[in-house]
DNA sequence: ATAAATTTAGTAATCGTTACTGATTATCTC
DNA sequence: GAGATAATCAGTAACGATTACTAAATTTAT
């Protein structure tokens, strides 16, 4: 995969912020460096960003996908009041290889995702 | 809440499954017991039972969202070959109160979702 | 430098979900 | 039980996030 000018301005971005943005969010913050920049754009390179692991997707209750640049292992803490992502410094929990065993597939990864309020929701 | 005939349908649709079924899958079973229901219907008391935690809803990085009739706490695997989703029996992780700790939030719930691929797609 | 392959901007189409409305059904009070 | 009140419904229109498409531009390989 070789890294268009768009593709690197994208990761920048996300790398940029640790606000946990979605799509739309990031399309913004594109347009104010390159106001040409096309949503289709950022949502191809979203995708192949994800799919080759340099960037994670968050899939969460609320609305639309979120997008993390810090792909360092760790869980997420979602509002249910604001709808703000933040990270969480909980230690990766090792128990996929028993979920390996359970299923007898293979598994890729995982995700961990609480709910609840804010401090400033609550 | 009272339960009027097309809730109890959905439940009892949710209920005799454990194959966490999306919105449009428990309309299609809906309608071949009562061809009048309304897709509008489903995803209303899907979101009221969701709500107010009779059922379990999924979300994962495939389209659509699943929903479960299971409610004992219990966590996911997700095949990303044909996309079903499945149970698993992985003794649920005890970290709520750390999570409330390191946020200063209050925690409600939390999802654990494995991706992989399963027995089939493997 | 030229040809081949990739990526883009822009726009149209899709699909899951939500919102709306007037009709129907359930509940509540006498 | 009858009439009033509130909840729910079927049907359909609207919405918003995402994907698909196409011809032009850019990048990469020869």
């Amino acid at each position: 995969m070789g890294y268009s000018r768009q593709r690197e301005m994208l990761l920048s971005v996300l790398k940029d912020t640790r606000s946990h943005p979605t799509a739309n969010w990031i399309y913004e913050e594109m347009r104010k460096r390159d106001p040409k920049i096309s949503l289709g754009t950022v949502y191809r390179n979203l995708a192949l960003l994800t799919e080759s692991g340099v960037i994670l997707r968050i899939d969460t209750e609320h609305d639309s996908v979120h997008y993390d640049g810090f792909t360092h292992p760790h869980y997420h803490f979602v509002c249910n009041g604001c709808g703000e992502v933040s990270d969480l410094s909980i230690d990766p929990i090792g128990i996929e290889a028993e979920v390996e065993r359970e299923t007898g597939g293979s598994v890729a990864g995982h995700t961990l995702v609480f709910y609840g309020k804010c401090k400033n929701c609550k």
